[in-house]
DNA sequence: AAGGAGGGCAACCGCTCATTA
DNA sequence: GTAATGAGCGGTTGCCCTCCT
């Protein structure tokens, strides 16, 4: 069915940037009739613009309750949490966000957020890891330019902003093809070993075991940490544990910001010495809200997202349709194995 | 100092949904 | 049941400012 154009009516109402003027008759009409129909309200109010237009400057910018100014940490973690659930819903998203408009949220996603989720390796619409070979071509060209580099230049100072890269690289490899890995998808593992093994001078095997073509001594601590002779996962960095599951890391209510190359907070979350693999980061059973909704504490795996208030809050008001949704709950339902992503 | 590039943000566009006659 | 209308939402555009060369 849908409708004829707003404001197609008249072609001569303004369009454009709002006056001071027009902001103020604006303003003052509202306080002293209060809102009513956007339609009559330009013409009642002596605005030559159109409804919709005095609704959106009223809505996003005029409004008393709206908040301004840079969105803060907690702000931000709000917003991603949000959107890993709700997705671009902004005015939902905004429901959560007291003084703080659906526009503005979306340009801060847009601008601030997404660029931050992409430079972490990160899908911002599925928040999962990135595995498109895309990205994975990328990851694996800066490696075989670093590699390139160090062969070439071994007083490497001239470099150390391409080892830099390299490393952060190979961080991100590492984790893409765990991810990859961790996915129980044949053809996942193959495609991306086949594409390794194509383009790549490591070899798939020597990623995830530590024998990469790299020496031992251009790995960095860090690295060596990850890859350690034992095969197990020491203690590692919040940027590796982000890097080694950072969807996990993301669940656990991570704020993002402290991915930041320069903090140094360590989080001991992988027990396990035998798997080579990393375990997820863990939240206590009893405080999932999976495990309270569905009542499974005994075979759920730890899974710890937000807490339990907020997800039953968003279930009960975003019917449970997504496939994002469907795909948890079908997890917590029947499987016992370790999640995977 | 000038101008080009890029980022941030306000505003617009076009669509869908809800309501009403 | 259908069409018209109002309102709201998400995506996109374009302007302005800052930074870089």
């Amino acid at each position: 069915m849908g409708r004829s154009p707003c404001c197609a009516e008249d072609a001569n109402l303004k369009k454009g940037p709002w006056t001071p003027e027009e902001d103020q008759k604006l303003v003052d009409y509202i306080n002293k009739n209060g809102l009513g129909s956007w339609r009559t309200l330009p013409k009642l109010a002596g605005l030559n613009r159109c409804g919709k237009s005095c609704r959106l400057r009223w809505t996003n910018y005029l409004r008393p309750d709206i908040k301004r100014g840079k969105f803060s940490e907690e702000e931000e973690r709000v917003i991603i949490n949000l959107h890993s659930v709700l997705g671009n819903k902004w005015s939902r998203i905004a429901t959560h966000l007291p003084g703080r408009t659906d526009n503005e949220i979306k340009n801060f996603w847009n601008t601030h957020i997404r660029k931050k989720l992409l430079n972490m390796g990160i899908d911002p619409h599925t928040h999962k890891p990135r595995t498109d070979l895309d990205h994975l071509l990328n990851l694996s060209q800066l490696l075989c330019a670093a590699q390139l580099g160090n062969l070439m230049n071994p007083w490497d100072t001239v470099f150390k902003l391409q080892a830099d890269a390299a490393q952060l690289a190979k961080a991100q490899l590492l984790q893409n093809l765990m991810q990859i890995m961790n996915t129980n998808k044949p053809a996942n593992v193959e495609s991306a070993a086949g594409f390794l093994g194509s383009q790549n001078p490591y070899s798939l095997e020597g990623l995830l075991n530590g024998t990469s073509t790299l020496s031992a001594k251009e790995q960095t601590p860090q690295t060596q940490n990850i890859q350690n002779s034992a095969g197990a996962i020491p203690q590692a960095s919040s940027e590796y544990q982000a890097a080694e599951d950072p969807w996990a890391y993301f669940q656990s209510g991570v704020n993002y910001e402290s991915l930041d190359m320069n903090n140094q907070s360590f989080s001991n979350s992988f027990e396990q010495t035998e798997n080579p693999l990393p375990k997820l980061v863990s939240g206590s059973p009893e405080t999932s809200p999976i495990n309270q909704m569905e009542n499974k504490t005994d075979t759920a795996p730890d899974f710890s997202i937000y807490d339990y208030e907020a997800w039953e809050k968003l279930i009960m008001e975003d019917e449970a349709d997504s496939s994002y949704w469907k795909e948890i709950l079908d997890f917590t339902s029947s499987s016992s194995s370790p999640i995977s992503w």
